[in-house]
DNA sequence: GTCTTCCGGTTATCATACAAGCGAAACACC
DNA sequence: GGTGTTTCGCTTGTATGATAACCGGAAGAC
């Protein structure tokens, strides 16, 4: 079994990490031109197509901006409207922390689903939660089914955003839950039906048009969720706090 | 003066486009094999470059995956470890749902940043203040101390991903703020003192390591700052609801 | 002095060729 | 026949040279 293949290691990916760090660390200025694809090919002892091909990553990367007949420029905002996590984060400190932004998000999207769900919305949660029970009585995990659930409740909230950054989120700790889900071997009866009556509550709240409720159920299932995994840190905020 | 250049389309965004709208439409599986890179070619009627170009351009979005001597193949995880905003977002709808983000997402820094914040990360909250009230004598702007305070808030809550993502989220909205502001003179005194003292609210909650407190006084201030900038909405949720 | 034209340099695209990696078929050998 | 090796074709990676489109400024026309 093959772990990691030792990937041939890629000229213009090279070119690309070189160019990319020394427009980071303010080698160029912004709005300065790059020199021209012929100079940079000659000084890194490579052809035009590699450099060309780095350029086109910097592109996408939004580092650099290229105009025909001018030159390449460095862009006054790098990589602006680009977001990446930094890592599939499999450390369990790194794990939370993605966890607390779920967690936020999630809340507010509950929240806000609670002002702005119409009668379809709340119908497709209701439909997901019924899916979901379908699946776990046949013997299914279930993970989709939920995935579509807490996607229901995003679109619910009306706000495009919120939903595409849950979507990414999710995307990123679906596989590690997976992990988690079958080392910890979390299919007690009990937390099936625990399961149930948190996304029912957020259901609840979300079609009585109740924001704080649903807020609060929302990140009580999540809270719930992450113990569940065995993932739960002890730095979230005290429930209860003193109030003079 | 121009404002949106015509901008010569290039073929390579062209070709980049459609293979990527065909893959994410599951026109190709994935771990599919894509058409080598020679029939896309003819089958485009463009040259093999072109299709490089758009190749390298899929590649740095997450969608394929090259390996020499076997082909293109379809990433069985489009774009994951990739977000982007839609669009820098200039309609007022579109930014009251990037604010909303912001304020779930900040809340819950701030309310971290009190279980979390040791001596050091106080007092570089501390610091930004004392800065911003400073710039603000001086008859500058103040935006700039405004972010720092805003990092330095995020910083203290020990979470590098809220801290990058409030960063992304920033810089995303500082202009479109700027503009706002320059347009909605919202240079008041009363808003400059009103906006001091939300800011040392924040502060307060943080160094007396009270999150509930802290959450409310930074979505507060940032509910504020969005009316002072007359981009509020009416579908904030209600800040008191009735509880049985 | 102002407008037009041309020119050098740049990126965008095309075409061709060779090198390197890979899989499978063909082959040699036992 | 079964097994290990070689060869071959296809693919992507890289190199090279040429042409087209584009831009800014300089030279020239008026």
């Amino acid at each position: 079994m093959v772990l990691s293949i030792p990937r041939a290691p890629r000229l213009s990916d090279e070119v690309a990490s070189r160019l990319g760090e020394a427009i980071r660390a303010g080698d160029f200025a912004a709005g300065q031109r790059l020199p021209s694809e012929k100079e940079l090919s000659e000084r890194f002892a490579v052809s035009r197509m590699v450099i060309r091909e780095a350029m086109s990553r910097l592109k996408s990367d939004e580092l650099v901006e290229t105009r025909q007949g001018l030159g390449a420029f460095v862009k006054a905002d790098p990589g602006k409207g680009l977001f990446r996590l930094a890592e599939p984060a499999l450390s369990p400190s790194g794990l939370r922390h993605i966890f607390q932004l779920r967690v936020a998000v999630e809340g507010a999207a509950a929240s806000l689903a609670a002002v702005h769900a119409d009668a379809p919305a709340i119908a497709a949660i209701e439909k997901a939660i019924e899916e979901l029970r379908a699946d776990l009585e046949a013997g299914l995990d279930g993970a989709e089914a939920d995935r579509r659930f807490h996607q229901a409740v995003a679109a619910a909230s009306k706000n495009p955003y919120l939903e595409s950054f849950l979507a990414f989120l999710g995307a990123n700790l679906r596989e590690v839950i997976a992990l988690a889900r079958s080392n910890t071997r979390e299919r007690y009866p009990d937390h099936i039906a625990a399961v149930q009556l948190e996304h029912e509550a957020v259901l609840e709240a979300v079609a009585a048009h109740a924001p704080q409720r649903a807020e609060r159920a929302m990140r009580a299932h999540l809270s719930q969720a992450q113990e569940r995994l065995g993932l739960s840190g002890h730095d979230e905020p005290a429930e209860r706090e003193s109030v003079p």
